[in-house]
DNA sequence: TAGTATACGACCGTTTCTGTCGGAATTACA
DNA sequence: TGTAATTCCGACAGAAACGGTCGTATACTA
């Protein structure tokens, strides 16, 4: 629990790999799964599902494949695994307008819903080009004070 | 994904109700259950975790039950977690050890694992206290300097 | 010794995750 | 025009995790 899925982290991989490779116009599915030893298949989904939600765009036919819909820099990890797995929520209990039906009084829910964003907040700091590059720069001093504001 | 089991949520809940009774010795698995709906012998199991976690401390017999082994506010959501679900990782591929198998270069890791510390930074910080209380005020700016520092 | 409670292991049904298969539509190029 | 490369899409199967139950043993109190 309190993991990514592994589509999640292909998708991921996959995004990094598109923005280390921006000579390319496009790299086909099978090219990066190679790249990772993804199974290609699978991969090739998880693709469709970024261009779905606008993430990368494709081009079919020979020599097609997928690119960056946008520029690494603005693409965040937070998109990526919205679209790739959906909403997360960290309370299993909130399943959106209900809330919590067994208790009444689940009052857990409110301190760990800010744990959530929080969480949201970390990886919307983080970009696609902050994955690319190993030593992730900018993203960190940036964004210090709003994280503060939002956890705390 | 990226969500805390059932499990875990009940322990949270669990532990938060014995704080809020402290006058009480001891309850038992069925008194808590039986407060929030929660699966009775489900939730014994649950507790049976926490106290070899030393969490908390039980008595068997009659007038037996659980009880906090330590103060509530000593006692943090992220070891209640931890002692329920084990240990976290938020990328799918590290299980401890080896790393990454199939991937050589699987960089997302590595910015990733920053953020596993941060989400684990912020558990860290809620304590079963601030549960209890309606509005978890104390944890708050306590531990503003410290998260930055840890996640960015 | 009877009743209440924890302790522990086995088990099962459901869901979610991971991966595969098959086929259809699209495009480039010879 | 035909062929190969490629995206696109739905269905499905195996595996793992999760949620929950049952039975039984053990410990404690009165």
């Amino acid at each position: 629990m309190l993991k990514l899925t592994k589509k999640a982290d292909y998708g991921l991989m996959a995004l990094k790999f598109l923005a280390e490779h921006p000579e390319r116009p496009a790299l086909s599915a099978k090219d990066v799964a190679d790249a990772y030893g993804i199974p290609a298949q699978l991969l090739a989904k998880i693709l469709q599902q970024l261009t779905k939600s606008g993430l990368l765009r494709s081009t079919a036919g020979m020599n097609g494949g997928y690119a960056l819909a946008r520029e690494a820099r603005s693409i965040s990890a937070y998109e990526v695994i919205l679209a790739i797995d959906g909403p997360f929520f960290i309370t299993s209990c909130s399943k959106g307008k209900t809330g919590c039906e067994l208790t009444t009084n689940c009052t857990i829910k409110e301190p760990l819903a800010r744990v959530n964003e929080t969480i949201a907040g970390v990886l919307k700091s983080i970009s696609i080009q902050d994955l690319a590059e190993h030593e992730p720069p900018a993203a960190r001093e940036r964004n210090a004070r709003e994280l503060v504001a939002l956890t705390l």
